[in-house]
DNA sequence: TGCGTTGTTTCACC
DNA sequence: CGGTGAAACAACGC
Protein backbone atom coordinates (compact mmCIF):
# COMPACT_ATOMS: atom_id res chain seq x y z
CA UNK A 1 0.00 0.00 0.00
CA UNK A 2 2.08 2.62 -1.25
CA UNK A 3 3.08 6.04 1.16
CA UNK A 4 5.63 8.40 0.77
CA UNK A 5 8.58 5.56 1.01
CA UNK A 6 6.92 3.06 -1.31
CA UNK A 7 5.94 6.15 -3.93
CA UNK A 8 9.89 7.90 -3.29
CA UNK A 9 11.15 4.01 -3.69
CA UNK A 10 9.24 3.96 -7.27
CA UNK A 11 10.38 7.76 -8.13
CA UNK A 12 13.83 6.40 -8.11
CA UNK A 13 13.63 3.28 -10.00
CA UNK A 14 11.80 5.45 -12.75
CA UNK A 15 14.46 7.92 -12.78
CA UNK A 16 17.28 5.12 -13.12
CA UNK A 17 14.93 3.48 -16.04
CA UNK A 18 13.76 6.31 -18.38
CA UNK A 19 15.02 9.42 -17.76
CA UNK A 20 16.43 10.60 -21.25
CA UNK A 21 14.60 7.62 -22.97
CA UNK A 22 12.16 7.91 -25.61
CA UNK A 23 8.18 6.42 -25.85
CA UNK A 24 8.22 4.28 -28.33
CA UNK A 25 5.20 2.35 -27.42
CA UNK A 26 2.20 2.73 -24.86
CA UNK A 27 -0.53 -0.06 -24.03
CA UNK A 28 -3.84 1.29 -21.97
CA UNK A 29 -5.44 -1.67 -21.08
CA UNK A 30 -7.73 0.11 -18.75
CA UNK A 31 -8.51 3.45 -20.41
CA UNK A 32 -10.64 4.67 -16.98
CA UNK A 33 -7.06 5.01 -15.01
CA UNK A 34 -6.96 8.37 -16.69
CA UNK A 35 -9.63 9.75 -14.28
CA UNK A 36 -10.28 13.29 -14.26
CA UNK A 37 -7.39 14.18 -16.91
CA UNK A 38 -6.93 17.42 -18.69
CA UNK A 39 -5.56 15.74 -21.42
CA UNK A 40 -7.29 12.44 -22.96
CA UNK A 41 -5.30 10.21 -24.51
CA UNK A 42 -1.38 8.99 -23.32
CA UNK A 43 -0.55 8.41 -26.68
CA UNK A 44 0.34 12.09 -27.36
CA UNK A 45 3.29 10.96 -25.02
CA UNK A 46 4.70 8.74 -28.14
CA UNK A 47 8.37 9.53 -29.56
CA UNK A 48 8.34 11.86 -26.46
CA UNK A 49 11.71 11.63 -23.89
CA UNK A 50 11.11 12.07 -20.38
CA UNK A 51 13.03 15.13 -18.82
CA UNK A 52 12.01 14.80 -14.90
CA UNK A 53 10.77 11.98 -12.84
CA UNK A 54 9.82 14.07 -9.55
CA UNK A 55 7.53 13.24 -6.85
CA UNK A 56 5.55 15.63 -4.36
CA UNK A 57 3.39 13.76 -0.96
CA UNK A 58 2.37 10.74 -2.83
CA UNK A 59 2.35 11.88 -6.31
CA UNK A 60 4.56 10.78 -9.34
CA UNK A 61 5.45 13.26 -11.41
CA UNK A 62 6.70 11.89 -15.01
CA UNK A 63 7.91 14.89 -17.11
CA UNK A 64 8.14 14.74 -20.36
CA UNK A 65 9.81 17.36 -23.67
CA UNK A 66 7.17 19.29 -25.47
CA UNK A 67 5.29 20.54 -22.39
CA UNK A 68 3.81 17.10 -20.97
CA UNK A 69 3.66 15.67 -17.93
CA UNK A 70 1.89 12.64 -16.43
CA UNK A 71 0.84 12.60 -13.05
CA UNK A 72 0.21 9.13 -11.64
CA UNK A 73 -1.46 8.12 -7.98
CA UNK A 74 -0.92 4.35 -6.86
CA UNK A 75 -3.64 4.82 -4.08
CA UNK A 76 -4.34 1.29 -2.23
CA UNK A 77 -2.23 -1.27 -4.38
CA UNK A 78 -0.46 0.37 -7.14
CA UNK A 79 2.64 -1.25 -8.78
CA UNK A 80 5.58 0.36 -10.85
CA UNK A 81 7.65 -2.70 -12.29
CA UNK A 82 10.72 -1.12 -14.54
CA UNK A 83 12.50 -3.70 -16.82
CA UNK A 84 16.03 -2.48 -17.65
CA UNK A 85 17.06 -3.27 -21.02
CA UNK A 86 20.09 -5.22 -19.25
CA UNK A 87 16.79 -7.76 -17.81
CA UNK A 88 16.84 -6.18 -14.32
CA UNK A 89 13.39 -5.71 -12.57
CA UNK A 90 13.10 -2.85 -10.07
CA UNK A 91 9.65 -3.26 -8.72
CA UNK A 92 8.02 -1.52 -5.99
CA UNK A 93 4.99 -0.24 -4.47
CA UNK A 94 2.22 -3.03 -3.77
CA UNK A 95 3.44 -7.00 -3.68
CA UNK A 96 1.17 -7.72 -6.83
CA UNK A 97 1.88 -8.64 -9.04
CA UNK A 98 4.74 -10.34 -7.76
CA UNK A 99 7.88 -9.21 -8.82
CA UNK A 100 9.52 -12.08 -10.39
CA UNK A 101 6.54 -13.57 -12.26
CA UNK A 102 5.25 -13.46 -15.45
CA UNK A 103 4.45 -9.44 -17.10
CA UNK A 104 2.05 -8.02 -18.44
CA UNK A 105 0.10 -9.58 -15.34
CA UNK A 106 -3.68 -9.37 -15.71
CA UNK A 107 -3.99 -6.43 -13.43
CA UNK A 108 -0.99 -4.95 -15.25
CA UNK A 109 -3.36 -1.92 -17.39
CA UNK A 110 -0.15 0.38 -18.73
CA UNK A 111 2.64 -0.33 -20.05
CA UNK A 112 5.53 2.02 -21.75
CA UNK A 113 7.91 0.46 -24.21
CA UNK A 114 11.12 2.54 -24.47
CA UNK A 115 12.97 2.99 -27.55
CA UNK A 116 16.37 1.85 -25.28
CA UNK A 117 14.32 -1.09 -24.39
CA UNK A 118 12.86 -0.40 -21.34
CA UNK A 119 9.65 -1.39 -20.40
CA UNK A 120 7.47 -0.14 -17.47
CA UNK A 121 4.56 -1.63 -16.50
CA UNK A 122 1.84 -0.53 -14.07
CA UNK A 123 -0.21 -2.83 -12.09
CA UNK A 124 -3.03 -2.09 -10.11
CA UNK A 125 -5.18 -5.38 -8.39
CA UNK A 126 -8.08 -2.92 -6.56
CA UNK A 127 -8.35 0.10 -9.69
CA UNK A 128 -8.22 2.98 -7.63
CA UNK A 129 -4.67 4.36 -8.77
CA UNK A 130 -5.34 7.51 -11.26
CA UNK A 131 -2.86 9.17 -13.94
CA UNK A 132 -3.37 12.83 -15.35
CA UNK A 133 -1.42 14.12 -18.62
CA UNK A 134 -1.45 17.43 -18.49
CA UNK A 135 0.91 20.04 -20.19
CA UNK A 136 3.76 20.94 -17.89
CA UNK A 137 2.40 24.22 -17.29
CA UNK A 138 -0.04 23.34 -15.71
CA UNK A 139 1.26 21.22 -13.18
CA UNK A 140 1.85 23.55 -10.50
CA UNK A 141 -1.28 24.63 -9.97
CA UNK A 142 -2.39 20.98 -10.58
CA UNK A 143 -0.02 20.31 -7.36
CA UNK A 144 -1.11 23.46 -5.75
CA UNK A 145 -4.81 22.65 -5.50
CA UNK A 146 -4.00 19.00 -3.50
CA UNK A 147 -2.99 21.89 -0.59
CA UNK A 148 -0.44 19.10 0.20
CA UNK A 149 1.39 19.86 3.66
CA UNK A 150 5.50 20.00 4.04
CA UNK A 151 6.94 17.09 2.61
CA UNK A 152 7.59 14.19 5.65
CA UNK A 153 11.07 13.42 4.55
CA UNK A 154 12.45 16.92 4.95
CA UNK A 155 13.30 19.57 8.10
CA UNK A 156 9.93 20.19 9.69
CA UNK A 157 9.05 23.48 11.02
CA UNK A 158 8.34 21.90 14.36
CA UNK A 159 7.14 25.56 16.14
CA UNK A 160 4.40 25.77 13.52
CA UNK A 161 3.35 21.86 13.47
CA UNK A 162 3.50 21.89 17.11
CA UNK A 163 1.52 24.80 17.48
CA UNK A 164 -1.47 22.96 15.04
CA UNK A 165 -1.35 19.74 17.20
CA UNK A 166 -2.20 21.77 19.91
CA UNK A 167 -5.16 23.13 19.21
CA UNK A 168 -6.59 19.84 17.65
CA UNK A 169 -9.08 17.92 19.09
CA UNK A 170 -8.99 14.98 16.74
CA UNK A 171 -6.68 12.00 17.35
CA UNK A 172 -3.34 12.55 16.62
CA UNK A 173 -3.11 9.74 14.37
CA UNK A 174 -5.95 11.36 12.28
CA UNK A 175 -4.09 14.62 12.02
CA UNK A 176 -0.99 13.19 10.80
CA UNK A 177 -3.21 10.84 8.32
CA UNK A 178 -4.01 14.56 6.83
CA UNK A 179 -1.57 14.86 3.89
CA UNK A 180 -2.66 19.28 4.31
CA UNK A 181 -0.52 18.73 7.63
CA UNK A 182 2.25 16.69 6.75
CA UNK A 183 2.18 15.10 3.44
CA UNK A 184 3.87 11.44 2.95
CA UNK A 185 2.49 9.83 6.29
CA UNK A 186 -0.12 6.59 5.59
CA UNK A 187 -1.39 4.29 7.92
CA UNK A 188 1.41 2.00 8.19
CA UNK A 189 4.34 4.50 8.98
CA UNK A 190 1.74 6.58 11.26
CA UNK A 191 1.42 3.26 13.28
CA UNK A 192 5.14 3.27 13.29
CA UNK A 193 5.76 7.26 14.24
CA UNK A 194 3.11 6.47 16.95
CA UNK A 195 4.90 3.71 18.22
CA UNK A 196 8.33 5.17 18.47
CA UNK A 197 6.55 7.79 20.15
CA UNK A 198 5.28 6.08 22.76
CA UNK A 199 1.87 7.91 22.78
CA UNK A 200 -1.79 6.15 22.28
CA UNK A 201 -3.10 6.70 18.40
CA UNK A 202 -6.64 7.63 19.55
CA UNK A 203 -5.16 10.47 22.02
CA UNK A 204 -6.54 14.14 21.03
CA UNK A 205 -3.65 15.73 18.96
CA UNK A 206 -4.59 18.86 22.24
CA UNK A 207 -3.90 16.51 24.61
CA UNK A 208 -0.16 15.73 23.74
CA UNK A 209 2.46 17.76 26.13
CA UNK A 210 4.68 20.00 24.45
CA UNK A 211 7.61 17.75 24.89
CA UNK A 212 5.30 14.84 23.15
CA UNK A 213 4.58 16.48 20.13
CA UNK A 214 8.27 17.40 19.57
CA UNK A 215 8.96 13.76 19.79
CA UNK A 216 6.08 13.27 17.59
CA UNK A 217 7.47 15.56 14.74
CA UNK A 218 11.04 14.25 15.58
CA UNK A 219 10.28 10.50 14.18
CA UNK A 220 8.41 11.65 11.26
CA UNK A 221 11.32 11.99 8.87
CA UNK A 222 13.23 8.99 10.50
CA UNK A 223 10.25 6.52 10.11
CA UNK A 224 9.83 7.74 6.55
CA UNK A 225 13.68 7.68 5.97
CA UNK A 226 13.81 4.05 7.44
CA UNK A 227 10.92 2.95 4.97
CA UNK A 228 12.68 4.42 1.58
CA UNK A 229 16.26 2.72 2.97
CA UNK A 230 14.30 -0.66 2.64
CA UNK A 231 12.42 0.28 -0.64
CA UNK A 232 8.98 0.01 1.41
CA UNK A 233 7.29 -1.84 3.86
CA UNK A 234 6.64 -5.49 3.10
CA UNK A 235 3.16 -6.05 4.32
CA UNK A 236 1.36 -9.06 2.23
CA UNK A 237 -2.45 -9.23 3.19
CA UNK A 238 -1.86 -6.86 5.88
CA UNK A 239 0.22 -8.90 7.64
CA UNK A 240 3.65 -7.34 8.59
CA UNK A 241 7.19 -9.14 7.26
CA UNK A 242 9.54 -6.76 9.35
CA UNK A 243 13.28 -6.11 8.14
CA UNK A 244 15.31 -4.95 10.77
CA UNK A 245 12.21 -4.70 13.49
CA UNK A 246 10.26 -2.80 10.81
CA UNK A 247 7.68 -2.16 11.06
CA UNK A 248 7.21 -2.62 14.59
CA UNK A 249 3.69 -2.45 14.84
CA UNK A 250 1.48 -2.33 11.62
CA UNK A 251 0.05 -5.60 10.46
CA UNK A 252 1.61 -7.31 13.47
CA UNK A 253 -1.33 -7.93 15.65
CA UNK A 254 -1.42 -10.69 17.98
CA UNK A 255 2.48 -10.69 17.48
CA UNK A 256 5.09 -10.05 20.63
CA UNK A 257 6.08 -6.19 20.77
CA UNK A 258 10.11 -6.21 19.54
CA UNK A 259 10.57 -3.74 22.94
CA UNK A 260 8.65 -5.45 25.73
CA UNK A 261 6.78 -8.76 24.04
CA UNK A 262 3.88 -7.50 24.80
CA UNK A 263 0.76 -8.49 22.50
CA UNK A 264 0.55 -6.40 19.83
CA UNK A 265 -3.31 -4.95 19.23
CA UNK A 266 -5.67 -4.01 16.76
CA UNK A 267 -8.02 -1.14 17.54
CA UNK A 268 -9.74 1.41 14.71
CA UNK A 269 -8.83 5.07 14.87
CA UNK A 270 -10.43 7.15 12.80
CA UNK A 271 -12.19 4.18 11.03
CA UNK A 272 -8.76 2.72 10.24
CA UNK A 273 -7.57 -0.28 11.22
CA UNK A 274 -4.44 0.67 13.61
CA UNK A 275 -1.45 -1.47 15.78
CA UNK A 276 0.12 -0.38 18.74
CA UNK A 277 1.12 -2.07 21.80
CA UNK A 278 -0.57 -1.42 25.22
CA UNK A 279 2.65 -1.65 27.12
CA UNK A 280 4.55 0.67 25.27
CA UNK A 281 1.93 3.38 24.82
CA UNK A 282 -0.83 3.37 27.09
CA UNK A 283 -3.72 5.02 26.70
CA UNK A 284 -2.53 8.33 29.51
CA UNK A 285 -4.24 10.87 28.82
C1' DT B 1 -21.00 -13.21 0.78
C1' DG B 2 -20.50 -9.29 2.99
C1' DC B 3 -16.77 -7.24 5.06
C1' DG B 4 -12.24 -5.20 5.13
C1' DT B 5 -8.88 -2.59 2.79
C1' DT B 6 -6.55 2.96 1.95
C1' DG B 7 -6.08 7.59 0.19
C1' DT B 8 -8.95 11.06 -0.74
C1' DT B 9 -13.20 13.57 -1.29
C1' DT B 10 -17.75 14.72 0.06
C1' DC B 11 -21.35 15.61 3.17
C1' DA B 12 -24.17 16.67 7.24
C1' DC B 13 -23.92 19.15 11.22
C1' DC B 14 -22.58 22.17 14.82
C1' DC C 1 -16.91 29.24 7.47
C1' DG C 2 -14.02 25.81 9.73
C1' DG C 3 -13.63 21.74 12.50
C1' DT C 4 -15.29 17.18 12.98
C1' DG C 5 -16.75 12.48 12.18
C1' DA C 6 -18.84 9.59 9.26
C1' DA C 7 -19.90 8.10 4.81
C1' DA C 8 -18.78 7.55 0.12
C1' DC C 9 -15.87 5.94 -3.59
C1' DA C 10 -12.76 3.31 -6.38
C1' DA C 11 -12.85 -2.78 -6.96
C1' DC C 12 -11.67 -7.08 -5.45
C1' DG C 13 -9.96 -11.02 -2.48
C1' DC C 14 -11.12 -13.92 1.03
Amino acid sequence: MPELPEVETARRYLERGILGQSVSAIDVRLPKLLRDSPLPSLELLLNHTVVAVGRRAKVLILAFDHDLTLLVHLKLAGQVAVFLSSGERLVAGHPVPAPFGEYPHKVTHIEFHFAEGTVVYFSDVRQFGWFRLMPTSDVEAAIDAFAFGPEGTGALDVDALSAIISRRSIPIKTLLLDQSFIAGLGNIYVDEVLFRSHIYPATAARDLSDAERNTVLGHVPAVLAEGIRQGGAKIIHNIAHPVDQFPAVHGRGGEPCFVCETTIEKIRVGSRGTYFCPNCQPPTH
